[in-house]
DNA sequence: ACCTGAACACCGTTCAAGT
DNA sequence: ACCTGAACACCGTTCAAGT
């Protein structure tokens, strides 16, 4: 990428950060270019669509999201593991309102700039399920798509202003239906 | 109402009905006064917001989903009730694409057209939840908002294509977090 | 009373012309 | 290579002018 490119790229996303953590996630494209004194043009230019634009804006947090899944898998007990996703998603998608339903739109879009964010925390959800299902701890008539679903739902749901105050509330009510009730006990 | 205002009217609520059948909850006013042979300025007379005219559209199945909650409450046993509702809740929603989203962003809006119609169903899930809870068949730990919440999230997520066809199964995970396993039996 | 074309201030997409 | 103004085809809102 030439220099002038590079920085364009540097100062859009830095512009687009900070007016979407105090505008909202609504704001128009024209707006963002518009701040960052460049044409609309230009900012299309390096983020083609809007989903390229919030991509690259949670890039990091997506990485470091599907990265805690692995270390969850690795160290903590299945059901802990399986609380503790449920809380670091939330706590993913109240750090970036309107990412969860992008994120749905996406996920079978392969065409989308999300679709990698999405299939890498699919995946890694079945995993933590798969896990915690094979210790017994998590209802076996769910599959990873269950999962995906309910965590998206969940994650829609508290980002409307009603609702966030009582996030850590309903995760749980969602939680207890995926694990089964006595460690180890089998339901049928 | 003057006679061709109420004509207008009439035929517009059977244009936008036909529409958003077959073209989906997205379609611009525009384009349902377009195909209505109308000026727009005449579909936003009679419907002043996209809210509005969805809310004319849906009525008729609000009331009959709102009411099927009295009669649950009256006849059938408080945690079958509950679990009817959430079908029925659920069929409504499939029926209307959108609608749930709607709802839930008018939910807190007293100005929305749609307001009293979710104060209505957010009354009678309060009900039917109470009922359960002081028949010891629901969790104790849930208000009625929190039930509004999730029911409002469950239908929100069999909107997407991809989650349609599990929207059951989806259903009975939600439903399996608020009544308590054994009948009558308190848990704490 | 009710209807409507037209002006308005937006939106994202596209591309020929500039550097 | 990269940028950009301008044209385009949209959107919902508003209102003066018509019947």
């Amino acid at each position: 990428m030439r220099a002038d490119a590079q920085k364009n790229y540097s100062h859009l996303l830095a512009v687009a950060r900070g007016i979407v953590t105090d505008r909202g996630t609504e704001v128009s494209m024209r707006d963002i270019a518009r701040r960052a004194d460049v044409g609309l043009a230009t900012l299309l230019r390096h983020f083609p669509t809007r989903e390229a634009l919030f991509e690259a804006l949670m890039r990091t947090d997506l990485d470091a999201l599907t990265q805690m899944a692995g270390e969850l898998e690795a160290t903590a007990a299945p059901a802990e593991a399986l609380l503790s996703w449920f809380t670091e998603w939330l706590a993913f998608a109240q750090a970036h309102k309107g990412a969860v339903t992008l994120m749905a739109e996406a996920h079978t879009n392969p065409g989308s700039a999300l679709y990698a964010s999405c299939a890498a925390v699919h995946l890694a959800s079945a995993h933590l399920l798969a896990q915690a299902q094979a210790a017994g701890v998590a209802r076996h008539d769910m599959t990873g798509d269950d999962l995906f679903g309910l965590m998206s739902a969940l994650g829609w749901l508290v980002d409307l202003p009603s609702f966030a105050p009582r996030a850590e509330h309903l995760s749980q009510i969602i939680a207890s239906a995926i694990l089964t009730p006595g460690a180890g006990a089998e339901m049928r």
